[in-house]
DNA sequence: AATGAATGAGGGTTCATTCAT
DNA sequence: AATGAATGAACCCTCATTCAT
């Protein structure tokens, strides 16, 4: 790679990690010159490097989705694999919180393409959750209730959670706060009481 | 009261129907000049009615969460207490699901008084939640979980289903829908089995 | 005159005095619907006694001019008719000192004709003092100077403290605290010493 | 200094010069748009430079103030101090009458920085008047009166023609026009005959 | 590749004036 | 005569995007 291809990709990495500050911070609406500022570039440099605003942020996306996806583990057989699961759902979450709650609370305001990428990264993590309680199933008495639901109900329960931090923990991270009572309680709920 | 004032108080309530409705449907940051034309008003006249956007705004939401709190029916002993209390609150939140989704989904747009009034409602359903709970306990075994936790285990999943109404129900009521997945989904949770 | 016509009458005058109060704190780019506030009248019925806000403006400056030219004394000849002229010009400007200080210092805010009016009224103020000064210079040696010079420096004095009233008298009046030390400054610099 | 840098101070000076003469022509309430026009610049421009119109008046009458204090020479010790002052004080005014009028007579429509900008450089000037009239005391014999008083005088004759511009002088300068019949005037009034 | 000045289409809000009642 | 709801033009300001350098 060139000099001026490093230094090309230098800038663009460098606006793409303040604007992810930046929109994590004041939601996507935060406007492209204050991207600009944070990563000190001129305001146009921005869209040298990305057509749109919107574009910037399927970027933005992408390599966010892409980084979760590879850093959710799937522990398959196990016989605490929900919980292994969940432990580690929480702590990639909490990672990047704050972009995390942008993406389930600004949802509309992201272009079609981001929304869909989500979307898919849930459904992935939806997949895999579905197979881990699958096999679950064998070692742990589970509440008769489809897969899909298992996983609805906690990832409810968790965004709700994320959605109202300035409720439940205005100040420091609300997965930190909460990780343990929010897996003990869903684990409460779907296990089968001997 | 008189013709005149009939007249503007029709003229008022227009205003707030058609913002209801430009709101459900294009999110709070809608324009105030889509509502004038929605209502078939000049643009100066939502201001002759409503000091500023948020004033409108906040009225919408004082007028909701005055018709939420009046429909919600709190049946207190009862064997099936909770039960009705869930179907209660989802036929509630279908007559206006679309604002209500709004409500949800755009809380950082509203205006602090807004946003406060919406979630004392919130938080009065909690208790009320709490108080039948409490009193089903006798009649029926359930998760020893707090009944916070078991609160915010539903609110979570319908939140979770509405904002994602899209992915679930794209063109109908997501509740309509999924009301009695829901529904019994989450009493399948909360029980002991036998 | 029927009673319907006395009525139009008050409430005419109504709003004529409320107009001077309200442009007097607040100037002449002072809302109608402030007037109409204060008066209690509907908006609407200014306009039905004035076509236009500057026609409101022109009958108040008419009937102000009016007052003031009632109110002037011209004490022709006297030993004292300066000094005697000096007391009364400023105890008539005292009487309405707000209304006056609106009127010099917006005075581009008026309509053309309540600007003439009122040029009128000064031009008229000045003859007389000319008047009186040619009178006065038997009995007293003044300075050589024009009678329309002798004018403009005191009334350019007066008005200097006027529109800096916030400077010189930021909560009483102007002219009372300085009226005595403005009369003796001008007559001691207008006379010839022996 | 790049041609970048170059271009964007020729536009601040252009809405700058533009300003300054649309506001001496029609007065501070005068529409931002009608200087970008007369700019020859988009609207948006405007604030791109300013960050709002209020700035934009700061910052001119902060230009003002500073060419101003730099142009009034104040020569001290001199037989002919105070006459120097005055010619001295006309000529600069004359060369910017229109914006100075402007700026004694819609004071109220300045923001505050700007109202004490103007109003610290009249101070000063009031100082450096009373400075010469203590040095002229030896040479000339002056009317006893306290130095502020004798600048009050001028000054208020002067801002007297000056807001009276129509009525004295409509077309030309005012100033040109009674410049040495204010100033011969003013300096016969205030010295003592012999 | 990077710059950053310039653009211009909105957006919320104000207020003199009108007119049906 | 009085009302007051409705009008709509005008104003200040924001910000994604463009383009000459």
């Amino acid at each position: 790679m060139t000099t001026r291809e490093e230094q090309k990709n230098q800038t663009r990495s460098k606006i793409l990690k303040c604007a992810f500050e930046v929109f994590s911070k004041n939601g996507f609406a935060a406007p492209t010159l204050d991207i600009a500022k944070a990563a000190g570039v001129s305001h146009g440099t921005i869209f040298v490097h990305f057509s749109t605003k919107e574009d910037l942020i399927i970027q933005l996306v992408r390599n966010f989705s892409f980084k979760l996806r590879s850093t959710i583990i799937v522990p398959l057989s196990s016989p605490k694999g929900i919980e292994n699961f969940l432990i580690n759902y929480m702590d990639v979450i909490q990672k990047n919180e704050q972009f995390y709650i942008r993406l389930i609370g600004e949802k509309d305001l992201l272009p079609d393409e981001a929304r869909l990428m989500f979307l898919n990264l849930q459904l992935s993590n939806a997949r895999s959750f579905a197979t881990i309680v699958k096999l679950q199933r064998n070692s742990m008495k589970l509440k008769n209730i489809p897969s899909t639901m298992m996983f609805n109900t906690w990832i409810g329960l968790v965004h709700y959670y994320l959605l109202n931090k300035d409720l439940f923990s205005p100040k420091g991270s609300v997965i930190k706060k909460y990780r343990d009572e929010l897996i003990s309680t869903y684990l409460e709920l779907i296990r089968v009481q001997d």
